[in-house]
RNA sequence: GCGCCCGUAGCUCAGCUGGAUAGAGCAUCGGCCUUCUAAGCCGAGGGUCGCAGGUUCGAGUCCUGCCGGGCGCACCA
């Protein structure tokens, strides 16, 4: 619709006088404006504002050179001037209509478009390390990067979803030696867990299947474990102490069975991770291994490419990248002292190779903390010859849990989080998704528990769940009546919805694609909840304000029209959100 | 100290990439169920858009400087 009308601005400016207008004007994007105030009609343009210095007119008198020009189409019932030089459109009730008979057409479809025109983008979203459970935060960056997605697929892009997996580096090996003295004290050996373990209850079941997989096996004794080990903190330091103890644990087990405890947890905790997001209805379409990023030559094929740029040097025995020739604030190093590739290394070699499989635009979903990340990598995308711009990054902030004005204490220190598992347990997945993206991504989010578990008015999860189960109510009130729903009969009789709330209603619902392509361009999921609000609120007015059962049988089947119409733009947003929408509550 | 994000109604937040008289929800106050679900609707009050400059026809939106809050500045991941 919205198309429609700026193509006819784009004829109109083709068509002003020669001269009368700078060269080139007519190809410029034509700015083009819902208006807030329904006084001004349906849709406004300040083209002629921004036209007229370079145009030497007075940019009332150029509006209506425009207007003049203007090619007839039965959309608009009205063009005028207005202002200082705004050009006002009022849509002719047959627009309306005509949206109407495409949402009932299009259904499910409905809102899609193509301007996305295929573009292979790739969204990286969660790549929490496989370590632990799934915290609250990890739920918001899990709704985020899934609507996001969903918003892209939906405007024309080809959308691959993936999940960064960490599962190379010291974190892995503390997360196996963790399971490993668990295991131990399951055998009954007894010493003191060390404090920069994973401490977390959620490990024990892990070593527990190590026990049923292979009993005794791998115990040692703990004397032998620990023996003249360096203290652990507070005497001593607790990073040098677990590297210690996974020393211990490599020499002991030997580097096959000390990996088979790795992979064991490994796969246990990203299975836990993976049904989690799934019953949360984010689902991916690849888990990419980090680990494999070294098996496959890709770190060597990134550090060749920058050594190539000529950006590298070594000094004190280390690697540097020289960040610095592409604006980061200092040079980082990709290869220690000792050898080993740094996990700068590995992101950059990552990120090479997502351009490497062919996708155009990289958007990294991550926490408002890796924020000094964008420099650093975008600089090594550049050095190895990628288009920075390629790489976009969307943070993510905080997520602060309330329980009514109670703020709730988390804390990863002792594993004692609250996780996305358990708050979905309590306030329900479609609210935790709503609630996850009802606010900018740059916004730190309160979520309030109470309020997302209230069914009442408050909770803007079923007021808007509530306008769908009323439409399907009204249907099936209507099926009781012994009343079937006449489609022809509603389509003859679609220019009688002229009531205050069926205009306004119309206006809302014609403009869903438009908010789609916006919250899809503009990486806003919340522009579409802070919508579907809006729309559910015309819905409740209009209910309150007119029966749809009504004799008249057209005027009866014009209004389910409208209320069905209304129904499946709710559904299709909800769809996108991820959100339920249910035939009755 | 340097960098990124935020500051809009009592509270939580929108504000369509610079447009017309700054909007919602909650809370407060006052109304609406013999009628398709009251999980709903209608109405009222509530603002120095953190402060000070600047850019221009026009600034909540862009620039500069302050003030306040959050986060980050490893040969950790």
């Amino acid at each position: 619709m919205k198309d429609q009308i700026s193509s006819l601005i784009r004829r109109a400016l083709a068509a002003v006088p020669a001269g009368s207008l700078p060269a080139g004007s007519a190809d410029a994007a034509v700015e083009l404006e819902r208006t807030r105030d329904p006084a001004h009609g349906d849709f406004a343009t300040s083209i002629a504002l921004r036209l007229a210095k370079a145009a030497r007119r007075n940019p009332r008198e150029l509006a209506q050179a425009i207007v003049a020009a203007l090619p007839a189409s039965d959309l608009v019932a009205k063009a005028e001037v207005a202002g200082a030089g705004f050009i006002n459109f009022r849509l002719a009730p047959t627009a309306y209509a005509r949206e109407l008979e495409r949402i009932a057409a299009e259904g499910a479809r409905y809102g899609s478009s193509n301007v996305g025109k295929g573009t292979r983008v790739i969204v990286e979203f969660v790549s929490s390390n496989p370590t632990g459970p799934l915290h609250v935060g990890h739920g918001r960056h899990g709704a985020y990067g899934a609507t996001l997605s969903n918003l892209l697929a939906a405007t024309g892009f080809a959308v691959h979803r993936e999940y960064y997996v960490n599962d190379a580096g010291r974190q892995m090996d503390i997360l196996a030696a963790s399971v490993w003295l668990r295991y131990l004290e399951l055998c009954g050996e007894q010493f003191e867990f060390p404090r920069n373990g994973y401490r977390g209850e959620y490990i024990v079941p892990i070593a527990r299947k190590l026990v049923d997989a292979e009993q005794r096996r791998l115990q040692h004794k703990a004397a032998d474990v620990f023996r003249d080990l360096p203290p652990d903190a507070p005497a001593g330091d607790q990073d040098v102490y677990i590297d210690a103890v996974i020393a211990r644990a490599r020499s002991l087990l030997g580097a096959a069975d000390f990996r088979q405890v790795l992979d064991l947890g490994l796969a246990e905790i990203l299975g836990d991770m993976r049904e989690d997001l799934a019953e949360f209805g984010v689902t991916f379409d690849e888990w990419f291994s980090e680990r494999s990023l070294e098996e496959s030559g890709a770190i060597d094929r990134a550090l060749e490419r920058l050594k190539a740029s000529g950006h590298v040097y070594r000094k004190d025995g280390a690697l540097w990248f020289k960040a610095t020739d592409y604006g980061d604030e200092k040079d980082r190093v990709v290869e220690r002292e000792n050898g080993q590739r740094t996990y700068f290394a590995s992101d950059i070699a990552y990120h090479l190779h997502k351009r490497e499989r062919g996708y155009q635009q990289l958007i990294d979903v991550l926490g408002a903390d890796h924020h000094g990340y964008v420099a650093r990598v975008r600089a090594g995308l550049e050095a190895m010859g990628e288009p920075g711009a390629s790489l976009e990054v969307r943070l993510i902030q905080f997520v602060t849990l309330f329980r009514g004005s109670e703020r709730v204490q988390m804390s990863t220190r002792s594993g004692d989080f609250v996780t996305l598992r358990t708050l979905r347990a309590e306030v329900g997945n479609d609210a935790a998704r709503l609630f996850y993206v009802m606010r900018g991504n740059d916004q730190h989010l309160d979520f309030d528990l109470e309020l997302a578990k209230s069914r009442s008015n408050d909770n803007p999860v079923y007021y808007i769940q509530y306008a769908h189960a009323r439409v399907a109510s009204v249907m099936k009130q209507l099926a009781d009546r012994g009343l079937k729903y006449q489609a022809e009969l509603a389509r003859a009789n679609l220019l009688r919805l002229d009531a205050e709330q069926e205009i306004t209603l119309l206006r809302t619902l014609s403009r869903y694609p438009e908010v789609i392509q916006l919250a899809a361009a503009n990486r806003a999921p919340h522009a579409l909840v802070h919508y579907l609000r809006e729309l559910a609120n015309d819905f409740h007015t209009y209910y309150n304000a007119q029966q749809f059962i009504v004799d008249d049988a057209g005027l009866r089947n014009a209004r389910l029209m409208l209320v069905q119409g209304l129904q499946q733009v709710v559904r299709n947003g909800l769809g996108l959100l991820g959100v339920s929408a249910p035939e009755s509550m």
